[in-house]
DNA sequence: GTCTATATGCGGATAGAC
DNA sequence: GTCTATCCGCATATAGAC
């Protein structure tokens, strides 16, 4: 069970940045907390920045991988039987992945407030780098699930889409609070899988 | 068209604070932009913590009375037609108001920034003056929807609720962007409601 | 790779003249 | 009420010994 330094920083900030922010988590907080050198964060990453950036290609990368492979899967199975793929299958392959990182069983709750946190930042710059390893989900998800909801316009497709990234980030970033920790896809991924297929089927109607 | 010292204050933390965030926000940048001596924000509100305080308070308060006030309407109204509310009904007394806020109609679009900020926000220090503000917003509008959906368990009824918050949040913060800024009421408000209310009426799958 | 020490700047807050 | 000047702490980042 040895963690090199540079694991124990990644493992702390992203606990910290989930807990606090990114802004307002210090160096000093990170280096402290995982016993490690305060200069040994810049000699490893380089900045506190690209910290973050490291941190996020560890986690997001894999995440979306497997929304996409759950996606290939739906559509590859549509285009066998022949049927439309059904709303619920493809909101359940976006949502359910940040549900499956639990790599110890205790890393969950934390990735998904730095999930949540990530997505309601507005800061530019991690607005990009966030954009350039989340554009292809976005656009696959969003084409999808025009094909699953043929009677909604385009307009109103990407819109919902922004919508239930919202709950998701809002369900993420700690703001749901179940009863016990125990068991966060029965507790938080179900429920927010109907309450977003929900959405994404309601009627359009346009005044 | 005097402004005071205080009021422009307020006026520019609350398009910064909502363009950075708060802690990315310095007391320089608020008076540099407000042409004020840095000294004044001190002077005026005694620290930055109190100066978020007062603009929550200025713009939260009749926010929240607004809501209260559409659904004591409402519930009048049921009570006399003897009809149950319609869920769609308290969906939109609940997420109008923030959009009705727009004073001069330049001030809109940079509160619902800010009302999707404090939102997302995880701050302890900061949830507890926002959750003192929303608290009794929250449980009328809970007990409302329980009463719209008697055949959802409370428990679905209480999450939901913070899910629609999620999408009003991540809407609001600025991700959602419409082609022209001239009418979030029916750019966003309309959509977002039946999208809410799609998500709130869902049938409850217990596995 | 890891440490100490330090450079350099920005942050909130305040003292005290006007 | 408003200004200047300043205190003081903490931030990121780096230089250089080990």
């Amino acid at each position: 069970m040895t963690t090199s330094t540079k694991e124990r920083i990644l493992n702390v900030a992203e606990r910290l940045f989930a807990k606090q922010g990114f802004p307002s988590t210090s160096l000093r907080d990170i280096t402290t907390e995982a016993s490690v050198n305060l200069a040994s964060v810049n000699y490893h990453f380089g900045s506190k920045e690209a910290l973050l950036g490291a941190l996020l290609d560890r986690r997001f990368r894999p995440m979306n991988e497997l929304r996409l492979k759950f996606l290939d899967t739906l559509e590859s199975d549509a285009a066998e039987t022949g049927k439309r793929i059904d709303v619920n299958d493809v909101v359940r392959a976006f949502l359910a992945p940040p549900f499956e990182q639990q790599t110890q069983g205790q890393l969950s709750r934390t990735f998904l407030r730095l999930v949540g946190r990530i997505h309601a930042e507005t800061n530019e710059q991690h607005r990009a780098t966030f954009e350039g390893l989340f554009q292809d989900v976005r656009v696959r998800f969003t084409i999808a699930l025009q094909n699953a909801l043929p009677h909604l316009s385009e307009r109103v497709v990407r819109q919902r889409m922004l919508f239930l990234m919202g709950s998701m980030a809002f369900a993420m970033a700690g703001s749901v609070t179940p009863t016990n920790d125990a068991a966060p896809k029965d507790d938080i991924l179900e429920p927010l899988i109907q309450f977003a297929t929900g959405g994404m089927s309601a009627r359009e109607e346009k005044p």
